[in-house]
DNA sequence: TCTGGGGTCCTAGGACCC
DNA sequence: TCTGGGGTCCTAGGACCC
C-alpha cells in the first residue's frame, strides 16, 4: 500500500434537511426537522437553523419541539434522498472511479491518481463543492488527508461547507489536540474506558502501551493503537468491489406496546414479508433467522436466532421460523419493537425448486413480488396482513443512512 | 402519553469432529 | 495412569457506524 495516498472524505451537510429545503423554498433559512411517518418517530436530520436550538438527530419530536417551538417537521421522502445521493455519487465519479459510498450522505474518494489532471487536491475539492452546490443546492464538508481515518476526521472539523486538509507532516500536531472520541470507531463506551486510563486525545492513545490496550480490548486494542497514531491502510473500495451483504432485516417500533400473541404474529408476518421480498429480489437465500424484541422498558432486548438445515427466502418460511423462535420465549414485558433478520446468506442465480408443490408455491411468490414491484409494497400480500393494510400501518419507512445506492442494500428500490 | 431503523464486527462459550 | 488440541459452526450479546 502506497504511503503517499491522497484521500478525500465528503460529508453532505444536514443532507435530508438540505434536500427538503432545496425542494421547497419556504423551508429555506428555517429550522426544520426530518422525521419518519410512524407515530413513535425521532429526528432523522435537522437543518442547521434547528441545530442552533439544540435539536439533534435521534431526539423525540416532543423534545425537539420543546427546544424549538417553531420547528417545522417534514416527513422524510426516501426516494428523494436516494435519487439525489446517486446523482451526487455520479458527479464524484467524474473525478475518480475510486469512490466508496460510505452512507447515503458520505463518500471516500481516492484522488491520488487524479492529481495529474488537476493542480491540487484543494482544487478538486472546490470543483466538487461548486458542482454539488450548483446542481443540488447542497453544501458539504470535505476532508483531505493521507488515509480514510484522517480524511474523515478532517471533514468533521469544519461544518457546514468546510474544507480541511491534514498534510502528512501535520498529522502529529493534529492528533495531539483532537479528542480520541472524534475518531471513527471510538464510541461512547470505548471513550469512557479510555478516559479511565487517562487517555483523552488521539496523541494520548497513540503513546499508550499497546500491550495494555490489547489486553483490555482484544483485537480492537491493536486497532486503537494504530488509530491513535493516525495509521490506516484500508483502501477506498468502489461499489463493484464491495463485499456482499451479509444479512437482510427489518424491524419496527409498534405504535403501542403489545402483548397479544395474535397481534405479534401479524407484525411478524409483515416483517417476514418485507425481508423475504428484499431477499428474493436480489436472489439471496439465508439459513439463519433472527427474531429481535425490544420490551416496553426500552432498555431490554432479546435476540434469538435459529439456523436451519437449508437455505430459505420465502416469506412463509421466514415467518414460520420466526414464530418457532417466538414460541420458545416467555415474554417478560409488553413488546415495543419487533425485528426479523435473515443471515448466513448464499447468493445464487434463481432456480425453481424441483418438486411440483414447491414449484407452484415459488411461482406464486414470484407473481406476488412482481405485482408488488409494480404497484408498491403490500399491494398483494398474505391474507392476515390485509387488516393491517387497511389500518394504514406499513412500517415507518424511515430510510437508514446505511443505505447504498445500488443493490440489496437499497431498502427503498422499487 | 419520551427515546427509529439497517447494518457490521467482535467476543466468549458450547457442540462436534478429527 | 486424570482430563490433547485445533478447526468449524452456532448462539447471545454488545459496541459501533450512519
Amino acid at each position: 500500500m502506497s504511503s503517499n495516498r491522497i484521500i478525500m472524505h465528503i460529508d453532505m451537510n444536514a443532507f435530508f434537511a438540505s434536500v427538503e429545503q432545496q425542494g421547497n423554498p419556504e423551508l429555506r433559512g428555517k429550522p426544520i426537522a426530518v422525521i419518519g411517518s410512524a407515530k413513535r418517530t425521532v429526528i432523522t436530520t435537522s437543518s442547521y437553523e434547528a441545530r442552533a436550538y439544540g435539536v439533534k438527530t435521534g431526539m423525540a419530536t416532543w423534545e425537539a419541539r420543546q427546544k424549538c417551538p417553531h420547528l417545522i417537521f417534514v416527513i422524510g421522502d426516501n426516494r428523494k434522498y436516494t435519487y439525489t445521493s446517486a446523482q451526487i455519487v455520479k458527479l464524484m465519479m467524474q473525478f475518480t472511479p475510486l469512490v466508496e459510498v460510505f452512507s447515503i450522505d458520505e463518500a471516500f474518494l481516492d484522488i491520488t491518481g487524479s492529481l495529474s489532471l488537476y493542480s491540487s487536491p484543494e482544487r478538486i475539492a472546490h470543483l466538487l463543492k461548486a458542482e454539488i452546490r450548483h446542481h443540488f443546492g447542497i453544501t458539504c464538508s470535505i476532508g483531505i488527508a493521507p488515509n480514510k481515518l484522517l480524511a474523515k476526521l478532517a471533514s468533521d472539523m469544519q461544518k457546514p461547507d468546510g474544507l480541511t486538509v491534514i498534510r502528512p507532516d501535520e498529522v502529529g500536531q493534529v492528533l495531539d489536540r483532537v479528542p480520541a472520541k472524534d475518531l471513527c470507531g471510538i464510541g461512547r463506551k470505548t471513550a469512557r474506558q479510555l478516559a479511565l486510563y487517562g487517555i483523552k486525545t488521539c496523541g494520548d492513545l497513540g503513546r499508550f502501551p499497546v500491550g495494555i490496550l490489547r489486553k483490555r480490548f482484544g483485537i480492537i486494542g491493536e486497532r486503537l493503537h494504530q488509530m491513535g497514531l493516525g495509521i490506516d491502510d484500508s483502501p477506498v473500495i468502489p461499489a463493484e468491489q464491495a463485499d456482499e451483504v451479509k444479512s437482510v432485516g427489518h424491524s419496527m417500533t409498534l405504535e403501542r406496546d403489545i402483548e397479544d400473541r395474535e397481534e405479534i404474529l401479524k407484525f411478524l408476518l409483515q416483517l417476514s414479508e418485507m425481508v423475504g421480498r428484499r431477499a428474493r429480489r436480489y436472489s439471496v437465500w439465508g439459513k439463519t433467522v433472527t427474531l429481535s424484541i425490544r420490551y416496553a422498558d426500552f432498555d431490554t432486548w432479546v435476540g434469538r436466532q435459529e439456523t436451519l438445515p437449508s437455505f430459505i427466502n420465502q416469506s412463509g418460511d421466514i415467518y414460520r421460523t420466526a414464530v418457532g423462535i417466538l414460541d420458545t420465549l416467555v415474554l417478560m414485558q409488553p413488546v415495543r419493537l419487533l425485528g426479523v433478520r435473515l443471515s448466513n446468506l448464499r447468493y445464487e442465480s434463481n432456480q425453481l425448486p424441483l418438486f411440483h408443490e414447491e414449484r407452484k408455491k415459488a411461482m406464486l411468490v414470484d407473481a406476488m413480488d412482481e405485482v408488488n414491484d409494480r404497484y408498491g409494497d403490500f399491494s398483494v400480500t398474505f391474507g392476515s396482513l390485509l387488516d393491517e393494510e387497511k389500518a394504514g400501518n406499513k412500517g415507518s419507512h424511515v430510510i437508514s443512512p446505511a443505505w447504498r445506492p445500488n443493490g440489496i442494500r437499497n431498502v427503498d428500490v422499487k
